[in-house]
RNA sequence: GCGCCCGUAGCUCAAUGGAUAGAGCGGCGGCCUUCUAAGCCGUUGAUACAGGUUCGAAUCCUGUCGGGCGCGCCA
């Protein structure tokens, strides 16, 4: 594995040249040009090169065509328009990608180890109701992203924050309890503003009475249940629920949260999404490392207090205003448990801590970026990167998604309808910081809308020939370039090199839709070569080269299905 | 009002400051007595608007219009 490619040698050595010329090369030197007639690779480094030098780009760009010429995998190139350098392969060198994927097998593409430690943090949705189809779309994303950084060299740790204390899993507490009283199967009693009100609580409930079934609730106040839907609806329900319920009430919110964060995390199995840990924000609490946070905050002179409060300095480092840790009631905000989570996280040595934060959240970026900085970590480390919200879309109506109201399009009935697959390639296919309408009806009735099945059908006849040819992938001789040469197979072979730049540029931009498009590209090129060259049929010679062309493509498929955690069907 | 994100084909989305802005779906027209027609081939059709930066702008800057999200001693 991890042999750099020929397109990653080539680059490595047109940035050896641009260096020769006194220059920075920066990412992205070479790249693809449009009209594949103009050759497999280009660069417009002179172009960019010649303000910085002061010379002429095209005197650049014979220069570096010059030092490319050299190199054993171009057969030539040459200078074009105001000082684009245009590349054009050996066919040695365009097919030795053929060899390297079937050598390399399910690692094929796979980079050097790069010895940086990533920590990704993604989804983090509260345990209070089912996942909705905007939590899919951190799920796809995150999970894909963790896949891609992985293959490309990084050591990645996934982790999810579980919000596991709080108000909010009181409110949790007091709906299982008006779900689960004894006597109260069957009549639906309305819920009081504040409430979880989804029909997911009446299952919990049903399975906590299966648990305790000799357990005695004692029966809600429902008369005292009349208050407007504002602010404070959910806190006066968890005032009530803990006075009537004693000691009972921690139990029920023990249950709630356990059977809560279950159900998320069953769910996201199903989606093949799973975490290397679950962050409990509660034990994070217990342990003391909110108060020690604070406290070395404190100690930094980032801390003081104003109206009974306590108020972090975080617009002496970027914030728009001073956030609060401390209530003046005595009791810690989320900022406050938030910020002892990401000081955890700098102590566990990732040289990388990234979040996948909702859109809903960005506000949340500075002060978090503050905090770190004031506890004396390097804010370089801390990347955030925003998902957009997914506007549900039902044959062009809005769907509106409210954990609260009970009333949403859950993630689990998307997958129901459309598979795990379908689900995740659509949600991957656009970038991450767009606006995405995510129309469901569309996608589950008409399945073609969604590329999943191009990409997967286009595995799947891979597979059909091979298997259909009856031998060994390992047995064929190296492919040889004079039978692929035509236009069809320029195709594919284009995409199959192309495979290693996208994996590095989709893991250095953390953009996972690179590897869905151009996995859309590479299933395209493999219906072409198989609507166009009889690979069993042809000329007996190329017949080898033709199956290794193939076989080469399946693995490329598939690898790529694999990193957006989608599978490969060898038939369908 | 202020801040962040966005505006590309009828729809959903691409495009590293580069060369003629690409796919899929939809529409129209072709291709199954040969390896899976969940496919292929052709055709239709777009950078919200106005300025600016430069050799070159969908991309960067300013403004306008339109949309999403946020702006609490909630979580």
């Amino acid at each position: 594995m991890a042999s750099p490619g020929t397109f990653a040698r080539l680059e490595e050595s047109l940035a050896a040249a641009v260096r020769g010329q006194g220059a920075d090369p920066g990412a992205g030197l070479l790249e693809r040009p449009k009209d594949a007639g103009r050759g497999d690779y280009a660069t417009g480094a002179a172009l960019r090169l010649a303000k910085t030098l002061k010379q002429n780009p095209r005197a650049i760009a014979e220069e570096l065509a010059e030092t490319l010429a050299a190199h054993e995998d171009v057969e030539a190139a040459e200078v074009a328009g105001p000082g684009f350098v245009n590349l054009r392969l050996t066919p040695a060198a365009r097919c030795a990608v053929v060899d390297a994927a079937l050598a390399a097998g399910d690692s094929f593409g796979t980079q050097e180890a790069s010895g940086r430690k990533v920590l990704l943090e993604f989804v983090s949705s509260n345990p209070t109701g089912p996942l909705h189809v905007g939590h899919g779309r951190a799920a796809a994303l995150g999970d894909s992203l963790a896949r891609i950084l992985r293959a490309a060299g990084d050591q990645v740790a996934t982790e999810y924050y579980l919000n596991d204390r709080g108000l909010q899993t009181d409110v949790l507490a007091a709906s299982l309890w008006l779900r689960a009283v004894p006597g109260l199967q069957g009549e639906e009693k309305p819920l009081p503003a504040g409430a979880y009100q989804g029909d997911y609580m009446k299952e919990v409930a049903a399975a906590w009475r299966r648990r305790h079934p000799g357990g005695t609730l004692p029966e809600p106040p429902w008369l005292e249940f009349a208050w407007p839907d504002d602010r404070e609806a959910g806190a006066r329900l968890a005032e009530i629920a803990r006075r009537e319920l004693g000691e009972d009430f921690e139990a029920l919110r023990k249950y709630a949260v356990e059977a809560l964060g279950a159900m998320i995390e069953t769910e996201l199995r199903g989606f093949n999404v799973a975490f290397d840990r679950w962050f409990s924000e509660r034990e994070l609490a217990t342990s003391g490392a909110i108060e020690a946070a604070i406290k070395k905050l404190e100690e930094g002179g980032h801390v003081y207090e104003k109206d009974g409060a306590k108020w972090f300095r975080s617009a002496a480092f970027g914030d728009d205003k001073d956030r609060v840790l401390v209530r003046a009631n005595g009791e810690l905000t989320y900022f406050a448990a938030d910020v002892a989570y990401h000081a955890d996280k700098a102590g566990r040595g990732a040289d990388l801590l990234l979040a996948l934060f909702g859109a809903d959240h960005h506000g949340y970026v500075p002060r978090l970026r503050a905090a770190f900085e004031a506890l004396g970590h390097d804010p370089a480390k801390l990347e955030f990167d925003i998902i957009q919200f997914v506007a549900l879309v039902n044959a062009g109506d809005r769907i509106k998604m409210s954990t609260r109201a009970g009333s949403f399009a859950l993630l689990a009935d998307l997958i129901a309808a459309i598979g795990p697959d379908a689900a995740r390639l659509h949600y991957v296919l656009a970038r991450g910081d767009v606006h995405m309408d995510f129309d469901v009806g569309r996608a589950a009735s008409r399945s073609n809308d969604n590329p999943v099945h191009y990409i997967q059908y286009a595995h799947a006849r891979g597979c059909s020939l091979l298997a259909k040819w009856g031998g060994r992938v390992e047995e064929l001789p190296a492919a040889d370039p004079a039978h692929l040469g035509d236009e069809r197979a320029a195709k594919v072979l284009a995409e199959l090199n192309w495979y290693e730049p996208t994996l590095r540029q989709a893991a250095r931009q953390r953009e996972p839709h690179r590897v869905a498009h151009w996995l859309i590209a590479l299933a395209g090129a493999l219906h072409g070569y198989y609507d166009h060259v009889p690979v069993l049929g042809g000329d007996e010679a190329g017949l080898p080269a033709r199956l290794a062309l193939v076989a080469a493509t399946r693995q490329a498929l598939a690898c790529g299905l694999a990193l957006l955690g989608a599978g490969a069907p060898t038939k369908m």
